[in-house]
Parts: C-alpha cells; sequence; structure tokens
DNA sequence: AAAGGAAGTTAAACTAGATTAACTTATTTA
DNA sequence: TAAATAAGTTAATCTAGTTTAACTTCCTTT
C-alpha cells in the first residue's frame, strides 16, 4: 500500500522532518477490509481513527426501533472512526462500516498518544482537522433545521459529487434524514423540473 | 475579573508552569458585555474565541426568510465564537449575542497563534476540547434524525437545565429545531401526563 | 399604577414528509 | 442464465409539526 497521499495530505498542515516521518510511519498500521466489513461495532470501543487511502465507508446509528441512521460517509483523503468512543475509550455509539474494499492507515489510541508526545506537531495537525470537522457538523445542523429536503439533497450533490454517485440511495436519504421513498420523489421532482 | 475560574479550567486539560501562566494571561484580554450587545455578528470577521466567566450567549443563524435559529447556548465555563469564520478569518456564518450581562475571557487571533507556539500544551488543550464539542454536535445530528421533538425536549432539559431554567422558551424551541407554539404544547402535554 | 411591548398559550386549518403496499429494475449468486 | 435478493419507484393514506390568529400573562418603563 503506497502512503504518499497520506504524507502529502499531512504535509498541507506540518511539515515533518524525515526523522519525524519514519517515526510517524512506523506507528501506523497499513490496513485492508473488504466491502461490508466492520471498522468499528456499536458498543464495542474504538480502537483507531483511520485515514482513508482508497474506499469508502459509512457511519451509522442503529437507534431502538432498529432503524439505521447515516451520520456520515468518508472517502479517500478524509478520516473515519467513532471519536467519542476513541477519545474517552468507551463503548462506541456508532458503526462504522466500509461500503467499498477499504485500504486504512490507522493509529490505535496507544501510538496515537505516544505520537503527540514524540511529535508535538501532530497535536496542530489533529486540532485543525477537527475544528474543520467541527464546523463542518455544525453547519450541517443549520442546514437541517433551516432547509427543506429538497434543498439539502441538492447541496449534499454538489458538495460531494462523488459520493452521490458510489452510494446507494437509500443511505443517502438516511444521511438526508428522510425516508427512502420520499428521495426518490425528489429526484424525479428534479428530473421533470427542466 | 477573576480569572481563577479559567486557570481552573485550563489544569483539568493541561498543567501550565507559573512562567507559562503568565504568559498566557497577558495575551488574554477580559472582557464585559451587556445583555443584547453582539460579541459577534454574521458576515463580519471573528476576531476571537472566548471563556465565559459568567453569563450567557446564544447563538444563532439568520436564514434568506429572515429567521432565526439558534445553533446553540453558551454559559459560564464553556466556550463561545464563530469558528468557523475564526479559524479562517472569513465572514461568519453566525451571530454571538449575549443573552445576559456577560463577563469573558477573548483570544484573539493573532494571540492565540502567537500562544500554540509560545505554549505548544495549547494545542492539545484545544485540540480536546474541540474534540469533545465535536462529538456533542454529531450527536446531536443523530438525536434530530432520530427522536421527536418532545423527546428531544426532554434531553435538552436534562442535560441543560440551567439553560433551560435561563433562556427565553422561543429561543429554545428555535435550537430544538421546532416552533414556540409546537414547544409550548409539548410542555403542556408534559404537566397533563403526570 | 398604567400602558405597551415581549413572551407564552390555545386551537383550527394546513403541509412536508412518513408509512404502507404493490410494483419495477438492478445486482448477486447458484 | 435463472432465480433470488437488494435497490429504487409510485401512489394513496396518514401524522408530526407548521401556520395563522386571537388571546393571556409577564416584564419593563414611565
Amino acid at each position: 500500500m503506497n502512503t504518499s497521499p497520506f504524507l502529502k495530505y499531512i504535509s498541507k498542515y506540518v511539515n515533518l522532518t524525515p526523522e519525524e516521518e519514519t517515526l510517524l510511519l512506523s506507528k501506523i498500521v497499513l490496513r485492508r477490509y473488504l466491502k461490508n466489513q466492520y471498522i468499528v461495532q456499536q458498543n464495542d470501543i474504538c480502537r483507531s481513527v483511520n485515514y482513508i487511502l482508497s474506499g469508502c465507508t459509512k457511519t451509522f446509528y442503529v437507534d431502538s426501533e432498529g432503524q439505521e441512521h447515516v451520520v456520515m460517509f468518508s472517502i479517500e483523503d478524509w478520516w473515519t472512526s467513532d471519536l467519542g468512543s476513541f477519545i474517552t475509550q468507551t463503548p462506541a455509539d456508532f458503526n462504522v462500516q466500509c461500503l467499498e474494499n477499504t485500504q486504512l492507515v490507522q493509529f490505535t489510541y496507544e501510538n496515537l498518544e505516544e505520537l503527540y508526545v514524540e511529535i508535538p506537531k501532530l497535536e496542530r495537525l489533529f486540532r485543525k482537522i477537527i475544528e474543520r470537522a467541527f464546523v463542518a457538523s455544525q453547519k450541517r445542523i443549520i442546514r437541517n433545521f433551516s432547509l427543506d429536503a429538497k434543498e439539502r439533497y441538492q447541496i449534499f450533490k454538489n458538495a460531494y459529487p462523488k459520493i452521490d454517485q458510489r452510494v446507494p440511495q437509500y443511505m443517502i436519504a438516511s444521511y438526508l434524514g428522510i425516508t427512502k421513498e420520499f428521495l426518490s420523489k425528489i429526484k424525479s421532482q428534479l428530473i421533470h423540473e427542466q
């Protein structure tokens, strides 16, 4: 597996010396998962944060009625985990499942804690990554309240055209907080509108 | 204004030396705002992140129809800002307004950037704070999709009884993503249920 | 203490989106 | 390549929550 996209990604946030890069690479695990395999399971303790080299995952929650709710999709050049479970090392609220065969760079809890001490710059890296994720999450909350389902779908489609094409429609409906039937209706409206 | 609750808060995440503490205090601004004053205004660039010593704020978004949507409330011992605007120094999506007279510890963008270099431990502090905020935000998205309005209100009331008591009901309705009329109905149902 | 506005309540009419169910179209797998 | 199963569509019926509007209660401010 080729780690260069990962190192390139890191270099957008912090500049590592060659020694730091070597140390970093010595503490990651490269791992392949098959389509449908779980990276994290609800109620297990999440042991890793994962950078995606290739593939696609969904993070979802199964509620008390057994209904699935998609929290997010992740593709190449982004991260996936149950961060709440990872940082507190307590049972996960979410499942993370591969929607395609997926190659990951994994940081285990212990290795990442060590890396933060050995390469303090990584604190900055992850601070910045999570800042952006938090901002995106806040904006999503607002969109969910201030826009109707059709507008939300159009924004999703424009923001993540790759995901819209790769992921089954019923999962996108779940991500948008609507039923698959209603997303189907929206799509046919959008076609007939023009 | 008394900064000791602030230093106590910091010490829950990182241990600062007396010199570091002095440096930190030299780079913050203590500031008072009156009820109804704005700390951040939509479309302005957000210049500070703010720790609340006393008081209460709401963060809200005004949509294209002029409707207000409350993103969050903040009280003592928590933070307020438009983080998206702050980290990118671009126009704010949100307003932050005081609901009571409020005392703040302010970090300006320039001072915080300097502090990150001078006291790298602060990278860790803010990484951890934002990790928790991100996790809470993700959980809120899921609650908004998987629970009905009554359940969401009950969770809010239990999680933030202080805010429920201090903040006008129509703002809480907006935070929950419902109308003030419907929250009023929910409250009367809850009273008559027992 | 009165007046005027802000906040909260109630109820009837309405609507975005859910539910149910029957159907069609893809995609697996045997 | 057929059968089975998963994914997507359509339409009728239903409901959680909105809208509108009239009313009440609570704060301010004078």
